[in-house]
DNA sequence: CATTCCACTTGATCTTGATCAAGGAATGGC
DNA sequence: GCCATTCCTTGATCAAGATCAAGTGGAATG
């Protein structure tokens, strides 16, 4: 792999870096804000439509993806095919485990998806020389293990209607983390089997739960998907 | 706090530090084999029995314990008192979230322990100035994510056989990690209400999934806590 | 417009693991 | 050694959620 070319430095235009307006030249999502333009050929834009994988379970890690636009699901398979999500990321999250040379989950679009992709080495190679990007990846792992270790009691300690409850509240701090009073409006970014493998149910539970909400006026469904909260302090008791 | 009796560089002779022969003078455990002293009156040995804790949830961390001997659990607990175990940590771990002010879990000592208590500041500091140190802690926290990751699929997708399995093959891994062939012989650091707040069970599931292991010739169980793995394959296999 | 397909919902029944209840075995104090 | 206490095991019953089985509804296709 050539890095010869590599060049990192403190922008002066911090802004062309923004929203990955100079495409190909910098790196954006987690990496964006730093005032930082890697100006290499080997950083480029990939859209990827929802459903299609980034990097498989077991497979060689040769690239992270820097989120941009969109949610990514990670998952584990046990061999018969049970199926376990072990979290969702969101812009500007960085995928990948970082360190290792195989992936030990597969990471795939659950929305349709915007990255920036870089090259193992470089990404290596930058952290090593830049301590705020070091920091930036440490703080986004330690969020991630806190945030592993939540999902954990979620999964161990809650019932169905609990786990539905808490992912309601999950994808609505992500995806409407503006919002004030009782009102949250987002789309769900994954479909009902996608739920039921986040929490350890299955389809059939995670609907019935729905429906329930919906019953009681916590939330209400329109086209599957589309997801009203109606009373955020409700829901949030329901997660326990 | 005082610092400035801080000094911080790589020993001349590393063997001193070694299980922490001098005392209030060495950081063992993870930070030992860094072939690096730490001298400062700040750092001091302490013996936690069984059942002690060691950070309490949403306190204020001022310490990082760095593990010597012994076994520490991890936990967190709902409003209403159900409890999940999210972690177990063996030396020569470090114990405690870097870089926050208050801890997100109940840290206690499974086992009688030993650990190597370092101020929060100090061993910040330790880490600015300390590239293998800074490495050696990322990659710590990076393998629990993975491990965190693993045990969710547990949680999420295993039955209680498999559950209990699994958890026995894990200790088995920390606590004999030397044994070859079918055999592993290990005492059980935690209670039978630990192992079932680990796998998100009851006590009498753990309790009727260990005779069952034991009807099976699979283990032998003698004074509660002693386990002999006799088929460490079919534990394996069971494991899922 | 009809048809197919897919994602989701709803209902009936079953199973796994929880709960309730009792008793047994190891541990600590005197 | 004896007692109390705590921890663990085992049995009987119950219920949450899984499984099995039909649907429903919306979007895509011809």
């Amino acid at each position: 792999m050539d890095i010869s070319r590599l060049d990192i430095h403190n922008s002066d235009t911090p802004e062309l870096c923004k929203s990955c307006e100079v495409r190909h030249k910098g790196m954006c999502g987690a990496l964006n804000g730093m005032e930082l333009t890697l100006l290499s050929k080997h950083t480029r834009q990939v859209s990827q439509p929802a459903g299609e994988e980034l990097v498989g379970e077991s497979t060689d890690i040769d690239a992270y993806d820097n989120i941009m636009r969109g949610v990514v699901k990670l998952s584990k398979t046990l061999e018969d095919g049970r199926q376990q999500i072990v979290g969702l990321q969101f812009a500007p999250d960085l995928v990948g485990r970082l360190y290792a040379s195989e992936s030990p989950m597969t990471a795939e679009a659950a929305s349709d998806v915007d990255v920036c992709r870089v090259p193992r080495r470089i990404l290596e190679r930058l952290i090593d020389g830049n301590p705020e990007l070091r920091k930036r990846l440490m703080d986004q792992s330690l969020r991630e293990l806190d945030e592993a270790r939540d999902w954990m009691v979620t999964l161990g300690r809650k019932t169905a209607s609990e786990k539905v409850a808490s992912l309601l509240l999950l994808i609505a701090t992500h995806l409407d983390p503006d919002a004030e009073g009782e009102r949250r409006v987002f789309d769900l970014p994954v479909s009902r089997l996608d739920i039921a493998d986040y929490l350890g149910l299955t389809i059939e539970t995670v609907s019935r739960q729905l429906s329930k909400l919906k019953g009681e006026k916590v939330i209400s469904i329109t086209a599957n998907r589309h997801i009203e909260v109606l009373n955020f302090t409700k829901l949030r008791v329901r997660a326990g």
